[in-house]
DNA sequence: AATGAATGAGTCTTCATTCAT
DNA sequence: CATGAATGAAGACTCATTCAT
């Protein structure tokens, strides 16, 4: 379920033309470069025409202003990640507890970790538009696949699953944008990613309902037990 | 510890008398209102100036230029944030870990929620910008506390404290940011906050390294501890 | 030996089509309209654009700014005077020391007596400008030119060279500039003209190192007497 | 004969008191002083006052505008200028033609050498504002001056007198602003003085309608070869 | 008299967008 | 279809000048 484009960031040409394809597909590209050469600031569209190694009249001629750019670029980066995230749930539906944390801690972060740099741009360009709508869709993309992946979790059973799957994605998502944000995100990557699979695992491990081995120690008055009467208080 | 203003985002006058604070502040207001009505695009120092009241001049008399009186607004909401969260690390120093767990979660969010709408607006105007420090500084101060609090919880021991304070800290932010970010904050806000705390809880819980009570028990072959060697493993 | 424009001074399109040439063509113009018409105060980019019929933005596709537009006209003022002195003194190389006198001066006056009150408004304009640089080369050309002038007189010979070139150089220069500022410039330019070669004359007479015919004739038929009639036919 | 301050121009208060001229003293020296540092672009009212250790207010106590300021300070300087070349030419009148040439030559000159960056500065800054009658009025004295002392050289007398005297102050004027404005003035400044007195003689005596001694002495030991031997002593 | 905060018209410059060729 | 010259509204910032205290 993608977004769709709201009226004016819709793209004008169908790409039919195989010239056509190679043009955008090249005016994207200058996109990106130029947003990782000069940032935000540089981003205009006669220097991405010229990048490109096109006028800005041809640039016009595909899109029908500088918002409908930079939205195709996002969503497409957008959607790869979101198809990358749903594929890793789909293939690991119905594997363990742990499998399914790590699955999408690392589906995630393997979908971002591509292209950092490019990510981070296009996060920050898009943030003076009105793109709220894509990052909503690929939120929602999220949680549906992680829903689907905790609904099918071996053996076990989730209340309240909105919640846990909000939260969770938020986490995961949120945290690594921390991550990527930070000066020397490359040497802390691999940390940061074991740290939040143990904590993913943790997490689900105690909010789950049956609780198969647990259930056999008396200590079953454990922390997360006594969160989970927070929790249902809060909620 | 707060950044330095890097030259020229230093402010211009010092505000001695009474009417100076006032227009400062006017200013500041004006800004946070602008951006609240307008967005990152209509933030204009014209705009800014006229919905305090004042004149272009004015406002130049006391910032050398937008980013300055930006920069001054960010740092200062920051700066507020940190605090509170530093407060409240300080007084929890030497609970148990529950209660540090919660303390973190509650005083971050509370320190965001008092005003998201402004946090979330300066977010969104602080990119076009280079604050990276600002933002930096905060996390610096985050991380400063979060370990203080972490040293002391009562009777329990970390290891790699490094990563487990820098992941726990971008998991935390990070996930608050994207629930600030997303349509119905003000709903979601409570089963998030309780959801973190049980994330929180239950991450700490399974990462300590002396488990006092948890030995007892010979199911100590937990998912938690598993996780662990597989972070030993990759780190 | 044209002065570089210093970085930021540089024009930025090379007019390739008939159309771009007329433009700037146009610019041009209408900065000296403006100078001539306002002064220096009233030079302002809107107001130059405006009166040469295009836009401001159009100036700025030509010109990366005010300055680099002033810098290029001035340089272009300047260049065409270098080079008709240039051709002059070449021309009468070999010449008497009279004829050579005579015809710095004429060819420096004529280059600048073309467009008196252009020549005057440049000059007030770049005064705020930092194109001592374009001065300087000027003065330089000069200084070879009328080296080579004075090096080939015709059976003379001077010591100390360096020092004659900058002083004729600059009492021409200079003299002429008043002449141009003040009021009644053109009344006074026939009497100026001819007292300037009479100057010349006797100076560059007084201090050449060989007196071939200045001792043989007791006649007062002298290089300055014969300066003296041209100078009553010219009044 | 000085000029009359043009209506707008004129200061607004006569510095009765003592504490008033120094006020007065120190805001010209602080425009000074401001034009030194940062040149004609730095020069505004603001930083002049803070220069001077007052407010902008107390500036436009004493001076109508900007504008006033500069012209009582450019006012005085060529008043300064102009009364030293007068005080010279009047000391030696009735001297020989030599004596003459050299008297206006090293009085100019070193009415104007004493700050020679003061002097340029002010030029520079003078160019925006509108006191050509300034300059006019010094040269109309120097014009005065000068022809005084070209009336009573001894056992001589000139015709056209008029335009001898124009270019003669023209040429030493003009010449010696080219020095000043050349860098490496003061390395040239001795040898342009020399030459410039040399040019001075040799113009002065070739246009001399008697011409008593060049006729009756046979001898080389004409005004040149004196003033080439004191060229030569003092470059 | 002195102060200095406030003013706001006016500058330079950018950049998304159009359209004649 | 492509080009790129032209557009002009809009924004950041300056600075001479005023006036309430």
């Amino acid at each position: 379920m993608t977004a769709r484009p709201p009226a004016k960031l819709k793209p004008r040409k169908r790409p039919v033309q195989a010239r056509s394809q190679a043009t955008i597909e090249a005016i994207f590209e200058a996109t990106i470069q130029v947003l990782l050469h000069g940032g935000a600031r540089a981003l205009t569209t006669n220097r991405i025409a010229e990048k490109a190694g096109v006028s800005v009249g041809t640039l016009y001629q595909y899109f029908p202003g500088k918002e409908a750019l930079l939205y195709a670029l996002v969503s497409r980066h957008l959607d790869k990640a979101s198809l990358a995230v749903e594929r890793a749930c789909e293939a690991h539906s119905g594997s363990s507890l742990a499998d399914c944390a790590d699955t999408f801690v690392d589906a995630y972060i393997d979908a971002k970790a591509g292209d950092v740099a490019v990510s981070r741009a296009l996060y920050h360009a898009s943030t003076e538009l009105d793109m709220q709508d894509l990052g909503a869709a690929m939120i929602a993309r999220l949680h549906q696949a992680v829903r689907g992946l905790l609904e099918h979790v071996q053996g076990e059973r989730f209340e309240s699953l909105d919640s846990i799957v909000f939260s969770w994605v938020a986490v995961v998502t949120g945290g690594t944008r921390v991550l990527f944000e930070e000066d020397g995100t490359a040497e802390r990557l691999p940390a940061f990613r074991a740290q939040l699979k143990l904590m993913s695992r943790a997490y689900l491990d105690s909010i789950r309902t049956s609780k198969p081995k647990a259930s056999s120690t008396p200590t079953s008055e454990c922390e997360a037990a006594e969160a989970c009467r927070v929790s249902e208080t809060e909620c």
